[in-house]
DNA sequence: CCGAACATGTAACCTGTTACATGATTAC
DNA sequence: GTAATCATGTAACAGGTTACATGTTCGG
């Protein structure tokens, strides 16, 4: 069965949640996942996704099964421990609360020592482009047959912080 | 002066904003305001910071005083191309309004098919450590000499966005 | 049948992490 | 003086990205 892996890396989480998600797959549609991802934060990268798939079948996460045509594709689904690992990575608190990697809240805390010429310009365009965003993802909510309805609502619920938060600053 | 770099990584962004907020600084220092920042994205890593600071002044983007103690250090400041890097960085709309890597929201769709025997006591555990964490944030926000207080603002809005998020999945 | 899109991979590179090594300073 | 901590690094590793290579299917 392979060795057990003490911890799944976030691709590893995210890439078993679509296994889980659609059942078995090849790793093409793990990309294809990622990539029309409306909260997209893989860029779903052949020289990620293939290794991955591998890694995790090495270690007895997942099954593989051969697909006879002349690409000679893989599916793969989760195995018994993949379901539990895939479990243990959903429900570690420690990673869940962790704030991650968020480019917005990097750089807010300079945003007002820029130079003023170039700070309105600017802070236009982010406004514009959150909202943009925003208006994308209420298309999505929306649509009626929409999957992942709470995901979008958090990522709407996000989008929508961060609007705030540069309405507020503006204010004072 | 070393050729232009293109783009600048997160990390070396977050390193130049800390020399902005602080003047010239040790690689240690840096490493330093990672740490204590409050909103912890990097370890400050050695094995991260010292190259990362190296290649920026390789690069014409800091300029480097060595200090004349026994440890050899070496303060870096941004240098005229690195404040216009910097700035330029800062005002990157499509990195600053992306999404970034958000462990809790990469895990929420799934939370919902988690085994109910599982997912009581896992909420519990998240709900309490997201509070603990907004406790935290506001006793920082509660000392006046508070400095970046926009920015823990920030961080406060995203920690309660989340548990609001969970106590409306909870209710429907 | 031929070009475009589909699908599977691989290799080189980049950046960040952990763990280690080493010397300087400080507290006692 | 010695142990703990401060401070500066380095080496091995891991996990993603881009760019490339190659074969397959499909629309015209």
């Amino acid at each position: 069965m392979g060795k057990r892996k003490s911890e799944l890396t976030e691709l590893e989480g995210a890439a078993m949640t679509v296994l889980r998600q659609l059942g078995a797959c090849t790793p093409y549609q793990v990309r294809k996942a990622f990539k029309d991802s409306p909260s997209a934060e893989w860029s779903g990268s052949a020289g990620a996704v293939y290794p991955a798939l591998r890694r995790l079948k090495a270690a007895g996460l997942l099954v593989a099964k051969p697909v006879k045509d002349a690409r000679r594709s893989v599916l793969y689904s989760l195995s018994t421990a993949g379901a539990d690992a895939l479990d243990a990575w959903l429900t570690d608190v420690a990673r869940a609360a962790g704030i991650g990697i968020d480019p917005f809240r990097t750089r807010a805390p300079l945003w007002g020592g820029l130079p003023s010429a170039r700070a309105g310009a600017f802070k236009r365009a982010l406004i514009r482009t959150l909202r943009a965003e925003r208006a994308a993802i209420r298309e999505q909510l929306a649509a009626p047959d929409a999957p992942d309805r709470d995901a979008i609502e958090l990522c709407l619920a996000l989008q929508e912080t961060r609007l705030k938060w540069l309405g507020a600053k503006r204010k004072k």
